[in-house]
DNA sequence: CTAGAAATTAACCCGTTGGATAAATACTGT
DNA sequence: ACAGTATTTATCCAACGGGTTAATTTCTAG
């Protein structure tokens, strides 16, 4: 007897029968373990993918079942229909967000620091998953019909909503900040910033003739959403919240060469 | 004779031919009026409600065809298969925008008037025209895929960093303005602003557990970009620029009553 | 050891959907 | 009038795609 690894999932173990008498029926024996757990896992992981990547109606089932390594079968039996096994990646992708929105504690900071640092967090949670974006954008284009069946995600509360508003009094009483600004109407607006330009990325790139991944025009992005947000704040000037004068390539930027 | 207009579009007529001797062949005779450049304007306006209301997976030849009062197949005459079609209806959008944006003249307004100007545009332009920002989405979902194969669009740029350009400038040198900020910046956090607002309240509003598109939000909402920017450039402070403190209702929102 | 439950595979079903073909009808210039 | 072309209607179809049924295999309690 030989074992061979199936390449992808190593839970799957195929068993050739060596030297097999009877080739017609007995060529080759597939055998498998259960892993209930780990296939759920894996089937919301390749949901995940497939419905970020195409959108509700665009995300095929099979292609699911592919890059989980199962059987389409097993969506069903597991999760449930499309819009069930949609639902539930939904679902994880609030939970995952609201988990490390939790662990930003922004108590102990002085006020501008603990918005930096909300800002950073932001932006840095949305780069590191695109997903994300993707999953809201498709269910803003359903007008959240899925979610408004979920009670699961309703109950979920951002915690920055309570954070941002104590820093805010915080600020205030300090004298760092000017204004008692709605709390949220400021997460909405950091959310925004960073949101619309990693979400339209795709479309402001091919419009400006440039990439605004690029590692600079990231930095450059971020600094500048610090800066808009605190000079507000703060009423002290952008320009004292790091370099923000326009970069030396923004004439180019304007008239990209290829067009037309 | 008698005429009989075709419920939705009167350009349709059918003639029925009264007291028809041979009923299997002339039981009734439709006629129709040729309008291609009517026909084309139609198929384009439902395929725009279409793609914009189900995205691109979504979005279904047929349904387009029934709700332009058209057959299907004028769809593949007139405009080409449904990726064109997409294609087709995007470059409008952008089109049209574009144009409305001409008109825009910031140019002798002072400064901090001139950028308010543009946000309020921005604003109403979105909420006017909400299948704008779902093609946008769509768009972005595709990765641009189908924008980048669109000179036309490339060739379409936006009047609008020139003109924060030089409205940055003037009102750098009037004093109004404290800082030079990157005019494609500002540009970006302005479309940001207004934009994830919009394409997103479905999603928020659930979070949330109130409407954000009532009249009082979507003012309340107006207000609070126009300080945030204004302040940001001019170094004020935000209540400088009308209403701005958190108002009565907000303490009820952070607790939806419904939630679990 | 074994029976029955849990997990998984394999194969099928059938309405939908994008697209195509062919025929019919309206218009236009001559 | 009429011929030829532009526009529109009426059918058809093959592939796709979500979902289901049934059989097969693994695991576990007793």
């Amino acid at each position: 007897m030989r074992f061979i690894l199936k390449p992808r999932f190593a839970c799957y173990i195929r068993t050739r029968i060596h030297r097999a008498t009877d080739l017609a029926k007995a060529k080759r024996i597939l055998k498998w373990q259960r892993d209930p757990a780990g296939m759920r896992l894996r089937i919301l992981q390749a949901a995940k993918q497939e419905f970020s990547a195409h959108g509700l109606a665009g995300a095929r089932v099979d292609r699911i079942a592919a890059n989980a390594g199962a059987n389409k079968r097993m969506l069903y039996y597991h999760v449930g229909k499309k819009d069930d096994l949609y639902l539930a990646v939904l679902e994880g992708a609030y939970e995952q967000i609201r988990v490390e929105e939790r662990s930003l504690d922004l108590e102990h900071l002085d006020p501008p620091k603990a918005i930096e640092r909300l800002i950073d967090f932001t932006w840095n949670y949305f780069i590191r998953n695109p997903e994300f974006l993707a999953l809201l954008n498709t269910e803003n284009l359903a007008r959240a019909r899925h979610l408004k069946r979920s009670t699961k995600v309703k109950s979920m509360h951002s915690p920055f909503v309570e954070m941002i508003r104590t820093v805010v009094r915080r600020g205030v009483e300090s004298g760092d900040f000017v204004v008692a600004v709605d709390p949220v109407q400021l997460y909405i607006s950091i959310a925004a910033l960073c949101f619309f330009y990693l979400s339209n990325s795709a479309t402001l790139s091919v419009i400006f003739g440039r990439d605004l991944l690029s590692k600079e025009a990231r930095d450059e992005r971020l600094a500048h959403m610090v800066a808009l947000v605190l000079a507000a704040l703060t009423g002290k000037s952008m320009a004292a919240f790091g370099r923000n004068k326009a970069p030396r390539l923004r004439a180019a930027a304007a008239q990209p060469v290829e067009a037309k």
